[in-house]
RNA sequence: GGUCCUGUGGCCGAGUGGCUAGGCAAAGCUCUGCAAAAGCUUCUACAGCAGUUCGAAUCUGCUCGGGACCUCCA
């Protein structure tokens, strides 16, 4: 079965072939560090986090490089946007670069909050002025940007005139030019559309590099093709980022690769959609930021509870990473509600004795569940329909608990077919989709303390003395811990 | 204004022209000392109008609504 990914560039489903066999390379585009990091960017890392997961399932060594943005984006916008990280330290007292260790700190400790492996390589921009700068001259060389007061810009128009600007986002070069903005630095451009490479930085900015063209900072758009080019080639499998990175970033990093590589940097290109807040994307200018602390502690307005990573990243994973997702309470609380069930379905499983190899007796059902099974690899296959095999693995709920409570007989499908069961929901649910399940089901001595307390519990209510059995289990309760008797008059608990 | 995407039941969301996911919520039942959990059952939707077709949520056109990008942005 082959793996099919939908091309942002192509704008087609194709099948995914790896340009040296067995070996993947993938670039995402990483946090800007001069901020917290909010729900908005839960989606593009946890959505690369499981594409990354599953391609090392398939079996593929893939190098996944995800960059650090911790030299502000120097556009060539208005002063205020203008070196964001050196602002911001003036007003809190920090250093540069003690700002974007605390945001990086940050960023890391979300990642890990949901379960993201880390990427291969995760360099920065301030690590990479070299590379910047050897890729700009080379772009002047070859006559594709010109030096202006310090500045270099990228000569849009000559490339466009030669090479298919505007193909990924759907932009048509005209209307680029017709567009009228007001942009800093605008007149010294030979045209509206050309974008910095390189900016003469002014006496008031605190990040600074020497340059050929005076003291400066990178643009934008060329700290992700020089540090792609170095640990990915000329032309590297996998780029992905969220949407609304298509146009200009993507967009310039094809043109700037291009004219450096020769070559259109990546094969695949990869786009996740946006989260959004009332049907509006997350994001600093509509005041709708809710960072991922607070996503954590509920301590926000739009928040009726706090909600754990594993929540946000089940929420995720229940729609189609190129479909828009729109966040509110309620829908999270239903994923938060739904997670818990599929979960306990799997510790059932797990537990579940698959016994002699006896064939089905409920030929039925054994066809539906290998079917469904089945299913999680074609799926996957069909550019990561994450949702899809979630459904199935909520048709397979009520099979797993039946079996467990007797409802469905143990034998009514065959040893395989469970030992098949158990082993591709740990895959999907540990190894690809990345999901835990936090419990203290590890802690030895509160198991023996809940030992005996069951105990208790049960010899109470064997004489019919209901007032202590209802105590311990409404104290547990407070406690956060859920005790359930069971069928057999055994009891069981989570917390 | 330009380019593109989108509109699915109370809510969230899959949906490749025919078999019309799934979750949450709600209701009833079973189990149960009670509860919780679990199981069974019920709730059948595709913005509107027209068209193509034997047949459309799925294709086409128009209308209305929402959104993204065009500016830092995940």
């Amino acid at each position: 079965m082959s793996l099919k990914v939908y091309n942002s560039y192509t704008r087609k489903k194709e099948v995914f072939t790896s340009i040296t066999p067995g070996h993947v390379g993938m670039y995402v585009c990483g946090p800007t560090v001069s901020g917290e990091s909010h729900l908005g960017h839960a989606r593009p890392y946890i959505t690369f986090d499981f594409i990354f997961r599953y391609l090392t399932h398939k079996g593929y060594k893939v190098r996944y490089v995800r960059n650090i943005t911790d030299a502000g984006h120097f556009e060539e916008e208005g002063k205020e946007a203008e070196d964001k990280v050196g602002k911001k330290a003036i007003l809190e007292k920090l250093e540069p670069m003690e700002l974007v260790q605390k945001y990086t700190n940050l960023f890391h400790w979300a990642m890990l909050q949901f379960n993201c492996v880390e990427p291969s390589i995760e360099p920065t921009a301030t690590g990479h002025i070299v590379e910047q700068l050897n890729m700009i001259e080379k772009i002047i060389a070859e006559g594709y940007a010109y030096e202006v007061n310090g500045s270099v810009y990228f000569d849009l128009k000559k490339y466009a005139a030669t090479h298919d600007y505007g193909k990924l986002s759907g932009r048509v070069m005209d209307d680029l030019l017709e567009t009228t903005r007001e942009l800093d630095g605008q007149q010294e451009k030979r045209d509206k559309a050309d974008f910095a490479l390189w900016k003469s930085a002014a006496p008031e900015h605190i990040m600074r590099w020497k340059s050929p063209w005076g003291e400066g900072f990178p643009g934008w758009h060329i700290e992700c093709s020089a540090m792609a080019t170095k640990y990915l080639g000329a032309e590297f499998d996998i780029h992905g980022g969220g949407m609304d990175l298509q146009f200009p970033h993507h967009e310039s990093e094809i043109a700037q690769s291009t004219i450096c590589n020769l070559h259109s940097p990546a094969k695949y290109w990869i786009h996740n959609n946006m989260i959004t807040i009332n049907g509006k994307k997350m994001g600093k200018s509509y005041n709708n930021v809710i960072k991922l602390t607070e996503m954590f502690s509920g301590n926000h307005p739009l928040l009726t509870q706090a909600f754990a990573p594993m929540t946000i990243r089940f929420f995720i994973l229940q729609s189609h990473y190129r479909s828009p997702v729109d966040f509110s309470s309620e829908a999270l609380l239903a994923s938060e509600k739904a997670l818990k069930r599929l979960w306990e379905a799997y510790e059932v499983l797990k537990k579940l004795n698959p016994g002699t190899e006896e064939p089905a007796t409920d030929a039925a059902l054994e066809t539906k569940v290998l079917q469904w099974i089945n299913e999680f690899d074609e799926f996957m296959d069909d550019d990561f329909s994450t949702a899809k095999i979630l459904a199935n693995m909520f048709e397979l709920t009520p099979v797993i608990n039946g079996i467990k409570d007797g409802h469905i007989a143990a034998n009514a499908i065959a040893g395989s077919t469970l030992i098949l069961l158990q082993k591709q929901f740990k895959i999907y649910l540990e190894d690809v989709f990345g999901l835990t399940y936090v419990t203290a089901a590890d802690d030895e001595t509160l198991h023996g303390v809940m030992q005996l307390l069951i105990d208790i519990r049960k010899e109470s209510k064997a004489k019919k003395d209901y007032a202590t059995s209802d105590k311990i289990r409404n104290q547990l309760t407070t406690l956060g811990i859920e005790l359930k008797d069971e069928k057999d008059g055994a009891m069981s608990w989570n917390m």
